[in-house]
DNA sequence: CTGTTAGCGCCTTCAA
DNA sequence: TTGAAGGCGCTAACAG
């Protein structure tokens, strides 16, 4: 592997004017040049890109770290993140988290091997995000509630989001309303779950014993808790399932136990993943603005990178999604909203 | 920021024992590698991996090249890659090729930031591929027509999976089976159309003039062709669209149209998404054994990596999944395989 | 067991 | 306009 100094020589130069010539620099003479490139090229050069961050510290480039880069569910958001990055002239990598103490994760974020990280990895501890975190390392984090002088926290209402859905429940005629909780330690579950239980007492409805299942949030977790509930003596008006692969999952349970939806029992969900449009019915969910999210997130972290003063935390609104899964008694070809 | 030096005067040893300590060698006497310990920690002493990269010349990382970092379609795949990364002792990370000549993609590929490569990216440049391989730098190619010394390349058999379909639309009883094709310069739907063709000439049906449609294998943009084919004064017996994108956006298109999948018309895509099973009816798909493409081009990249000779190209069988939208007068709610 | 020393490949003053 | 020299933070001989 050739080096600069191997074509310096080549090119009878020294090696500071192979370096101001590879870079375009205009010090260097147009001739000069032009044999440096020609040496660069026959002995194919490549430049070394570690040795050039080593140099100057920075290697322009910002990491998502998401808990498995196999999980579908995060293309708009890394989407968001992405352009912003790429319009700030910085590069986007991802990694995942699995591997604990020295996965990629630690490696990314204690190594200096990034300008800057977006944190969507519930797995992460707090600690290790604060112990990496510095004014040469911003870091964001979504979905978390965790600040520090610098790391930097984007999430979406949660809340909001809860009491959106359980209202429209409630208000297309339901009132047992049952709320589906995923994991125990999910802090975007049980925020949902306190905006149900707002709408529920603005409404006067009876909040029920959620059923709870520890599971991870998956359509497996939500076929169980499906097949549970249709062998209960009596079906509730509604259900709100604290994802949608949950709800897809309850779904199932249903179909096979011949229990209509929604004309039986409503049911709706929540992320607004692509299979909500395209199952039937199809479900009524909430959206996240994931775009949003993302890009906000890479904002932030620019701003930090710049040394401006940027805020500690963002928190975006999040949006209802009714389609037919929540619509008693309207048939099911008739689809309301996209 | 702390280095090493910082923590061998705090720690009143020299340079070397501090490397050593941190990194547990048996060398380093106990109580010195704790009063080392103790330093670093009082410090905040982070490593700087970029440092140890440049002076190992190697960073235990590799990198799999997507176009889109956003696309959902490569989770398994991705998977595959990481596991055998893994148990490897490697890191995986991700990027996209979006961003031309100075994007992250030729960064990665270039400048050495990585111990090998994996390229999913259809836009990147044979060239570029070709001349950043070299015996520090093994690239595997996924779905590529592309082989050098230090350049492998793992692809699924298209053209079996297009005759697999094909073959089964024509054995229940179809004949008129046309084929929507997707971008013009997709190696991919040129080689499951040549199954195609295959099995069209296998059973003496009319292989009709092909439904090219020039856009992004998108739902989008198979609705389109949807629309067109059902403008047509007769249609077809069976559709064979080239990827499940773009059977969806023909269902949307013969749905509204009223054209009934499958008794109207049969229908069959390529790839087996994950809504493929959710939609209804259901949809008849070709695997693509997504897992093992991403383990084997892993672990063609570890060989390479340890020196051993190796395959230089792999092909990979495809599967046939048989769901409604191909099954001709069969109730849709009897789904034949999952 | 610990310390000294010499780079990894590149960038960057500072002189010439 | 070009060249020489120093150093980014770390590892790895080689001596002590």
């Amino acid at each position: 592997m050739p080096t600069m100094k191997d074509v310096a020589k080549a090119a009878n130069v020294a090696l500071s004017t192979v370096s101001l010539a590879l870079r375009n620099d205009p010090k260097v003479k147009e001739s000069t040049r032009r044999r440096v490139l020609e040496a660069a090229h026959k002995l194919q050069y490549r430049p070394n890109g570690i040795a050039r961050d080593l140099k100057t510290r920075k290697t322009d480039t910002i990491c998502i770290l998401l808990h498995d880069l196999g999980g579908p569910f995060y293309s708009e958001l890394i989407r968001g993140v992405q352009d912003v990055a790429t319009s700030s002239g910085y590069n986007t990598i991802a990694s995942g988290s699995l591997g604990g103490r020295n996965g990629s994760a630690v490696k990314l974020l204690s190594e200096r091997r990034v300008d800057g990280v977006i944190v969507l990895a519930p797995d992460v501890d707090d600690e290790v995000i604060v112990q990496s975190a510095g004014a040469d390392l911003p870091v964001v984090v979504l979905d978390r509630e965790l600040t520090d002088e610098f790391v930097y926290s984007v999430r979406v209402d949660n809340e909001q989001g809860g009491y959106q859905v359980t209202r429209h429940l409630l208000e297309v005629g339901n009132r047992r309303v049952v709320f589906v909780s995923g994991p125990a330690d999910s802090l975007d579950a049980e925020h949902r779950y306190r905006g149900y239980v707002k709408a529920m007492n603005e409404f006067s409805a009876p909040v029920s014993k959620r059923f709870d299942y520890n599971g991870q949030f998956t359509e497996q977790g939500g076929y169980t808790v499906g097949k549970v509930m249709s062998a209960l003596p009596e079906l509730p008006d509604a259900v709100f399932a604290s994802n949608d692969e949950m709800a897809l999952g309850i779904l199932r349970a249903f179909e096979e136990k011949g229990i209509r939806v929604p004309d039986d029992v409503a049911l709706a969900g929540f992320d607004n993943i692509r299979i909500a449009e395209y199952v039937r019915p199809s479900l009524t969910t909430v959206q996240q603005p994931m775009y949003e999210m993302g890009a906000v997130a890479a904002q932030l972290l620019f701003q930090a990178l710049s040394g401006s003063k940027t805020l500690g935390s963002v928190r975006l609104a999040t949006n209802l999604v009714v389609r037919q899964s929540s619509q008693r008694h309207i048939s099911h070809g008739n689809q309301t909203n996209l």
